[in-house]
DNA sequence: TATGAATGAGGTTTCATTCAT
DNA sequence: CATGAATGAAACCTCATTCAT
């Protein structure tokens, strides 16, 4: 109990470093000092800086996913994009990062690349899902290409995440989301 | 003049090494090997890692600057989207990821974090004003958010990069892409 | 009881460990999952790896002390250097590893190289106790060097030892033994 | 040219500190400044600790090997065994312990094990040729156990090299290899 | 200008040892 | 008595950087 607790911990510790500093300049005597806990602890839970790197997107992903049912539950369109939108810039506050160095890890390390790609395909199922109740509800016109436009959504996203991580106001991305999604729902219902 | 060739033949190196391994990972040497040069050399022309990878971000821009007055010449909006899109995906073929480890690198240092926003605020302006231009001819709503709506094409783009990089295929991006574009466009004409 | 009982396990599990492994590379870890016990407690019977290693050179040499004795009984001596041989074969089977590491270690601790040292001149005491015997029923000739001859039956020994330990045969082992003691003793008859 | 030789001299003073100090507890640190290296430079030599250990076992037994040619002039047996005796005691002045070393260490590494066990069975042809020899010369009798007798003669060597590192005098090892080698002989003449 | 041998700071990892429970 | 989580010193190894040639 007590060690599976601490283990958690020290994955939500690194997260932070990690976020931070990124992978390779993240000292694991940090992520340690940030904890009160010293190096050698580390060791105990995790057996080198890698695994504990592995641990982080595994618990990232989760708790992404976690979230993910709830997406399903809204009716009404464009509030839903920007309820959805605030929902994941609060969930992610700060951990945008982590994502991104994800992916930099994931073209180097094949395992993390199909843990990341199938994580991001049951996102799409659940975009696409959401999408085909509108069509089913005839908000969105029947002959739409809904999974190309599923894939599109969640693009936009993460280049909005990149764009924050560049300096682009909160603002600014709101509106650059919100413009794009109302936009593009016009053009298909 | 012999200088600044090979300079130039260092970047691209570089660009090589880094996309490949990322900025940490890869070592002065790896550049230098590939070069068939020795590491000291590397030296004679950057004074540090550091300044070689500001360099490339640097050369990086530029040549996408140079890219870009084309870029608002073109009319017919719809395939201008799709043709655009081809041209830089062929463009950064193979160099997705520098961009990747640019942004991450930007987290950490102010400077290149300015210049990459600089650099997205000149592709912004472009972008706007390619979409001014359609709003003037009519092809694009007055009442449109063309700032917000040119910001969300770029972050559109960016995130099917990101896409492109955990591993959905060229034809799946592509498509997604189209799709968003169409329908936007059709929901602000 | 109980307490002397458990230090004599330990002492046998580290014979083991230290055997297989070497005394660096053993870790006082491996020792107690041995014994199914906990790092700590091994603490309690011993203050620290050294001492443990120490108590095991003294326990091994105990036993050696305890089987010498009867070494003195027989008195057809070439049979006897066989059975010898045997005995002492069987009786460390496994553990031949340990002298050699004693050895090892003696040469950085002063104690335990005098410790060893001891216990060769006991060893070759008895030896030469042994030949002496044989001296005095005639079956040797007076005006050999027994002290000298009863050094090189032990070095003999061990070298055959450290034979076995790079992978001679039991059986080639044996063999020489029995030749060279065969040899000697004719020359000395 | 100079590569070769500095990595030589890095061999000669690895040799002494694990002869020294042992495998393990000797640091690449010691073995570096004793040359008034760095660290650093020990690994352009070599790319691991284990990596120069078994160079150095590979080059000890060149050394000897380049020696073992010798052996076979000689013909008058007794005085041979003394020559021979001084010889490699000589030879190995203070190195005595790196055999040990690499017979421990070659219990853990078979990839070792093989090699010292090849360069035993050649020490091994070239005893057996030399005794040999002296059958021939009508010195030793037709009937003795040639290939036995000479693996007696190895680990009587070997033997006296525990019982040097142990703490016995030059003097004691050299009687015991003296009567042991004149009663064997005596006994097959 | 180019080299490549040498450096050494700095990071990861290991493991004997301690101590509160 | 026993535990096992925690420690931190110490070792291995890497690699950006320098500099004599």
């Amino acid at each position: 109990m007590y060690k599976s607790e601490l283990r958690e911990r020290i994955i939500q510790a690194a997260i932070e470093s990690f976020s931070r500093t990124g992978f390779d300049r993240t000292k694991m005597d940090d992520i340690a000092k940030r904890l009160g806990l010293s190096k050698g602890t580390l060791y105990l839970y995790f057996k080198s800086k890698e695994e504990l790197f592995h641990a982080i997107c595994e618990s990232y992903l989760n708790a992404l996913k976690k979230q993910l049912p709830m997406f399903g539950r809204w009716e009404d369109v464009l509030p839903d994009a920007e309820r959805l939108y605030d929902y994941f810039r609060e969930l992610e506050a700060g951990n945008a990062k982590v994502m991104v160095e994800m992916i930099v890890e994931s073209t180097r390390n094949p395992k993390l690349r199909r843990v990341l790609y199938e994580h991001r395909l049951k996102v799409r199922e659940i975009v696409i899902a959401y999408l085909q109740r509108q069509v089913e509800s005839n908000f969105i016109k029947k002959e739409t290409d809904i999974p190309s436009l599923a894939s599109a959504y969640i693009a936009l996203y993460d280049g909005i995440t990149l764009s924050h991580l560049i300096g682009a106001t909160a603002a600014e991305n709101k509106k650059a989301w919100m413009s794009m999604v109302k936009a593009s729902l016009a053009g298909v219902s």
